[in-house]
Formats: C-alpha cells, sequence, structure tokens
DNA sequence: TCTGGGGTCCTAGGACCC
DNA sequence: TCTGGGGTCCTAGGACCC
C-alpha cells in the first residue's frame, strides 16, 4: 500500500459568492446567493452557491431557489457569471500550480497538489498550506481550506472538515480514526440514493461501512461496492494527474413555464446548438453521436441519441437531427419543461488531447 | 420544498461479428 | 431440437459531482 505520499486538496470556500463579495465590497458580510432568479418566490430553478452568511438563515446550495427566498427574502440574490468565475478560478489555478509539477484541477474551484517530494514531513507540508492560502488571498481575495493527507481521498474529506479557511491534517496513522466517524454520505459517490440504501442496512458511519462483508457490498452495488469497501479503509491509490479528455459537450435549457409550441422547441434547439457549437470549433472537436434530452412537467426525462459513422463537426447535422429525435415527443399533449442537445463520441484535434476544459 | 446546467461514469439489453 | 461464447458498439436510463 503506498502511503507515503502527501497530497494536498485545496477547495475555494463558497466559491461564486466570494467573487461577487469581492466586486461587490457592498455585499460583504451579507447573505448572498447566487443562482437562479427567485421572482419573488415564484422562480424557477436552485442555488448554485450561497455566502455563509445566507447559510445562518438555512439556505443550501441545490435548494430550490424559491426555498431560499422563503428562509431569506432579504439576501441578496445573484445570476451566475461564470465568465468571471472562470477568470478568477484560471488566476487562482495558475498560483497554485507553481507549487508542484504534480498538479489536478477537479473543477472550477478545486485542486489536489502532490507535494510529496516538496516536502520532507507532514509539519512542512502544513506551512506550505498556510502560504498557499495567503497568497491566494493576498492576491485573488478570495478564502479558500485545505486537507493534507496520504492519498485523494483523506485530502479531500480533510479539506471539507474544517470551513472557512481551514487547515486539516491527517497523518497516515490517523487516518482510521478521522476516516471512521465520519458519515457515509461524506464519501464521494454516495449520493442521496446510495446513503438511503446504506442505512436501511443498518449503515450510517465509514465505521459501520468498514464492519461489512465486502462481498454484501458487491452483491448490492457492483463494482463501487468494493470502491465502497476501499474507501471505508481509507485506501486510495489514484495518482495526482492533470491528463484529461473531455468526452462530451451540450446545452440544455429549462424552460419559465412549461410549453407545448413545437416551434418554441425547435427555435431553442437552434439557439442552444449555436452557443456550444462556438466551442466546439474553438476546441477543433469532431463528433459523431448527437443526443437530446427532454424533461415534461412532470419531471420524467428521456433521451434519444443517433450515431453516424462518421466524424463531422457539421451543425446544420446537430440542428436537423435533434429536431427528429425530438419530434416523436411533440404534438402528444404533453407540456414539456426542458430541452438540451449534447454531442458526445469526440475527435479531438493532436493539440487538444492535453488541455483541460473546465466549466 | 418542487427540483439548474455543465459534465462523468455505470448498467443492462440488443445487435452484430467471429 | 431446444439454443455457444466472447467482444464491441450502441442506446436509454439513472446516480452522482460541483
Amino acid at each position: 500500500m503506498v502511503d507515503n505520499r502527501i497530497i494536498m486538496h485545496i477547495d475555494m470556500d463558497a466559491f461564486f459568492p466570494s467573487v461577487e463579495q469581492r466586486e461587490h465590497p457592498e455585499w460583504r458580510g451579507k447573505p448572498v446567493i447566487v443562482g437562479a432568479d427567485p421572482r419573488e418566490g415564484k422562480g424557477r430553478g436552485v442555488v448554485a452557491s450561497c455566502s455563509y452568511e445566507a447559510r445562518e438563515f438555512g439556505v443550501r446550495s441545490a435548494m430550490p431557489i424559491s426555498e431560499a427566498w422563503k428562509l431569506c427574502p432579504q439576501g441578496i440574490y445573484v445570476r451566475p457569471n461564470f465568465e468571471l468565475y472562470e477568470k478568477v478560478s484560471y488566476n487562482i489555478m495558475s498560483l497554485i500550480k507553481k507549487y508542484s509539477d504534480k498538479f489536478e484541477q477537479v473543477s472550477i474551484d478545486e485542486a489536489f497538489l502532490d507535494v510529496t517530494n516538496k516536502v520532507k514531513d507532514y509539519e512542512e507540508a502544513e506551512k506550505l498550506a498556510e502560504r498557499i492560502k495567503k497568497e491566494i488571498l493576498n492576491k485573488e481575495k478570495i478564502t479558500c481550506s485545505v486537507g493534507i493527507g496520504p492519498n485523494k481521498l483523506i485530502a479531500k474529506l480533510a479539506s471539507d472538515y474544517k470551513k472557512p479557511y481551514g487547515t486539516t491534517v491527517v497523518k497516515p496513522e490517523d487516518v482510521k480514526l478521522f476516516i471512521s466517524r465520519l458519515n457515509v454520505r461524506k464519501l464521494p459517490g454516495i449520493g442521496p440514493k446510495t446513503e438511503s440504501v446504506l442505512n436501511k442496512m443498518g449503515i450510517k458511519t465509514v465505521d459501520d461501512l468498514a464492519k461489512v462483508d465486502v462481498k454484501i457490498l458487491v452483491d448490492t452495488f457492483g463494482v463501487f461496492g468494493y470502491r465502497m469497501h476501499e474507501m471505508s479503509l481509507g485506501i486510495d491509490e489514484s495518482e495526482v494527474t492533470e491528463e484529461y479528455e473531455i468526452k462530451s459537450l451540450g446545452r440544455e435549457k429549462t424552460f419559465e413555464e412549461d410549453i407545448d409550441d413545437p416551434e418554441i422547441i425547435f427555435n431553442t434547439i437552434d439557439e442552444l446548438v449555436d452557443e456550444f457549437h462556438e466551442e466546439l470549433l474553438a476546441l477543433d472537436i469532431q463528433f459523431k453521436t448527437i443526443s437530446i434530452k427532454i424533461r415534461f412537467e412532470n419531471f420524467e426525462t428521456h433521451t434519444r441519441a443517433r450515431t453516424f459513422e462518421f466524424y463531422t463537426k457539421d451543425k446544420k447535422i446537430i440542428k436537423d437531427t435533434a429536431k427528429e429525435l425530438v419530434q416523436p415527443f411533440l404534438n402528444i399533449g404533453r407540456k414539456i419543461r426542458l430541452i438540451g442537445v449534447r454531442v458526445s463520441g469526440l475527435k479531438l484535434s493532436e493539440k487538444q488531447k492535453t488541455l483541460k476544459e473546465i466549466t
């Protein structure tokens, strides 16, 4: 088992609202909620992220915006400005990268660093973490929390342990104790559904999980059961690596009100395709599969796909195929909530293969 | 409470090939 | 007469992550 590495996970604190508060000093210290338009409580959509001040009112990420409005009507509600967040993210990632050649960006606001060859022990790693936190705060005015451990799993769980602006160090000898007390829901890949199944099996904490026979987990969850068992013991051999290849690209839209007019559907498909086709060209990507997604007013969701025998980047093929695929769902007396278009089966140009695209 | 938008990965069944 | 087996590709649905 390789637990002689020292891995760091750096996670921005309430990233979107923090950027907004940085740009609007008058919003500092106030509940800022980034997400859909609340429309006086009648809005559709969810909270993307909210400031710590908003969390005091019970507002949480992924909560319906209408519920957030009920809890915190005096909040400052802002539509996400991804271009801005991506710019700030780029600057922060550039700062972090300098500290190790083994760097991996996992999302717009978090990254791993393998600092095994950069520090001699965990004490030095902790000092390095403080340096990185201060540099990000000084240069970009954003706070982050850091977790340090012998692998990516422990580092990630540790960065989440003390927030905001916390640092949590979990040495190899402390891994068992640290992880065993956590709720299973904290483990990556265990969401609400899996948690509920585990709870029904009498498994609530990681310690409970560690005591279950792997066979039972594999029988219940397939290969993921095996991974669950490994995680329960704090094992994660995966490397910190920047290698990444984009697998699909698309857009989707939820209508402000459910509709049944095919004309609106077709126009929306055109708009969605126009948007991401630009990206496709900029990235020099070809595709051979086109899929559509449609969601009815009762949230019932369907997908349809078609794969060609050739790769192309043709915009008209996407639009025509998407409209054909969507046709059977129209004029059947059902209202539509969402429509989406996506391309996959990608062929990337050589230069693109090593570049990481994070949205 | 009434569920965004960008993605990834997994599963299961069917087609097809050798 | 009672139905091979392995591999790959495709489709559709679903869970999950940030």
